[in-house]
DNA sequence: GATTTATATTCCTTAACGGGAATTTATTTG
DNA sequence: CAAATAAATTCCCGTTAAGGAATATAAATC
């Protein structure tokens, strides 16, 4: 991967904003929106410009997206991924952003659930 | 200065190379033409870009203008191009570049000027 | 002051990007 | 199959960016 594609990834606060959150685990489109409170189609489009460029993978799991960090990142991206994470965490959107992923009920989401299957159908967000 | 501005510069590729040997020290424009050898306007277009946004500072050296990285950086900052050195040190563009810098007389630069004076008027490139 | 050297700026064209409204696709449930 | 939910795509618009040709500016030299 070129390196400028990544910084073509980082040079938009949503991307980074979405990026922040993933460095936490797995998410669904529906938790960015619930978090960032931005439109479903934005979300969406830079969720796909990254996933198109291979900065996140997504997996459907009954109704919903999951969308995570590459299992196997370059060293580029690793590193750039760090320094994001290290310059990111005095500001306060992307501080506010962790906290209220904190808060959530992240039923849809495998970052909680523990082994146990996902209850399909039930509902998200 | 945000972050997003950051890598916003440092998603074109001719900005990256023009990073990288600016980590070696400060640079007149004419030795970029030279160690890049693309054209004088795209050269200057980006030392533009990127002082524009402080990313490098530049003073005017007689007839030549010296750009350099900035005397003070932010922590961002310093991440960020220290990130890129790491990242950058095994692909071949920025290796040549650094094989052609050290090649290079550079009597105009103050990089190995040695503390005399830069003789005025003397042809740089 | 005319010429040369070094660099910046203007103008133009083309492509990419970001955002939103509306529509479409996919999946699950009843 | 109809309805509901989740997410992606399409269409449209305004903005920004990148590149090059040509011109302008700045300083030094003759």
């Amino acid at each position: 991967m070129e390196l400028v594609q990544i910084y073509q990834c980082l040079c938009d606060v949503t991307r980074l904003r979405l990026l922040n959150l993933l460095l936490q685990g797995p998410l669904c489109v529906c938790h960015f929106q619930t978090i960032l409170r931005e439109p479903q189609v934005k979300i969406s489009k830079h969720l796909g410009y990254l996933k198109a460029r291979g900065l996140v993978e997504a997996k459907r799991e009954g109704n919903w997206m999951i969308y995570q960090l590459p299992v196997k990142s370059s060293p580029e991206l690793k590193a750039n991924l760090a320094c994001l994470q290290d310059c990111v965490n005095e500001r306060p959107i992307f501080k506010s952003d962790l906290t209220r992923l904190r808060k959530l009920d992240l039923s849809c989401s495998p970052l909680n659930a523990d082994g146990q299957p996902v209850p399909r159908g039930s509902r998200c967000c």
